[in-house]
DNA sequence: TCAAAAGTGTTAGAGGTACACCCATGG
DNA sequence: CCATGGGTGTACCTCTAACACTTTTGA
């Protein structure tokens, strides 16, 4: 029959975010060869009789110690000098998680897993540089017909954690006004009788996502839109 | 090592129009077991050493003849029962052409080549009914916010193909008016010193798509949207 | 002269954008 | 009482959506 020899791998870019700070990156320094105590991001090696998702998943959780509740394929990539020594495709996934919700090295796969702001990535291992630049892509297109944001968020936050993300996922200003109008016209985000108390400042009052509200809506021909 | 015994392969979604008519897919019979002598879209395993879109192009043109201009990734089909005897994950791309352009069966290599409007399928081998499925979805979504309608049309065109074909993938009526206005608005299209004679009724003005213009404006900032 | 398809403007309403001041709290 | 961040309304303007008659050709 066929002779092909091609492995395939699953890598995922992880996309993390804390109140008042930019966009990161989870990746892990391999441990073995190539590019041997480089930085890259989560991934391996497909098994025989697992789905790609649940290899993204599990080689997510024994490198990081992170599971991923948003969780999206983005591309494949297949060039054939991608990997030095042998022909490796990858299904590139990208996640989002709320950093706060884990401690990172966990477990024992991984010599190393940290956050880097993704305007501050190092040398990365491989084609990982293009993989992230092609998420940050995805993912800044994304948030503006999708509510995917929400998945970077705690799940009762200020209003203003929200127009933060959306600052700095767009990379531009908004008006505050008219983006708080926006978003609440759209009557998915429920105004809880809790203030945040962060310090400084008028206390704000905390919102929640109404993801069940989201879902029925999008049935109906709903569009989210910002 | 690791020991993974996962086949790769790559299938395309070609989607072709005629004026008047429905969207249409390219679809193969198969001559090789599983599933032989059942439609298929066109694919196969992929070479050691040629990259994922090479691989498209080089199946395409084995089994039906035709060459596309416009190709792009899809999404990569990984789950486990796809294939009923071995592990298969297949990259699936859609391609637009204009098949008056190409004679199929040109080829010796698929025993049929055919057109099937994308409401009339036949029964399908694999996945490939889902793959068509996602494929039409994307192909829906993306005119509205790329201009790549224009490569299912021919090179110099009547307005009423370009409103035709819009009606048919939103699948729901616009107004000519207003459709109109708002694509010449663009400047994206050069009106010719050109009618078109098919037989009945006032003859056309001949337009083309300014692809130049396009990518220029696009540089700048533009974003087509409909 | 009739049938078929092409071509063309205006108006009302919705939605987007721009913009500045007061409020509640902690130090 | 001051500094810090939270909360709010209006007016203009642009873009969208609705709508029908005339023109050119072939039969």
């Amino acid at each position: 029959m066929i002779k092909q020899s091609i492995k395939l791998t699953v890598d995922a870019v992880v996309f993390g975010y804390e109140s008042d700070s930019k966009i990161s990156v989870l990746l892990v320094k391999r441990r073995i060869a190539p590019y041997k105590g480089e930085w890259a991001i989560p991934g391996g090696f497909v098994k025989t009789s697992e789905s790609l998702e649940e290899a993204v998943q599990r080689e997510l959780k024994e490198e990081t110690g992170v599971s991923i509740s948003y969780l999206e394929q983005l591309y494949t990539f297949g060039e054939s000098d991608r990997d030095p020594r042998e022909r490796v495709v990858s299904v590139a996934y990208y996640g989002l998680i709320k950093p706060q919700d884990f401690d990172l090295n966990a477990s024992t796969d991984a010599e190393e897993a940290e956050w880097f702001d993704i305007d501050e990535l190092p040398e990365l291992a491989f084609d990982h540089k293009r993989i992230i630049e092609v998420a940050i892509n995805r993912l800044k297109g994304k948030v503006t017909y999708e509510p995917i944001g929400f998945e970077l968020l705690d799940k009762e936050f200020p209003f203003s954690d929200l127009e933060n993300l959306y600052v700095t996922l767009l990379g531009r200003p908004i008006d505050r006004r008219n983006f708080r109008k926006k978003m609440l016209s759209f009557g998915l985000l429920d105004e809880l009788d809790k203030k945040s108390s962060t310090g400084r400042g008028r206390p704000a009052n905390l919102f929640r996502f109404n993801s069940e509200r989201y879902f029925s809506l999008k049935k109906e021909g709903f569009v989210f839109e910002i």
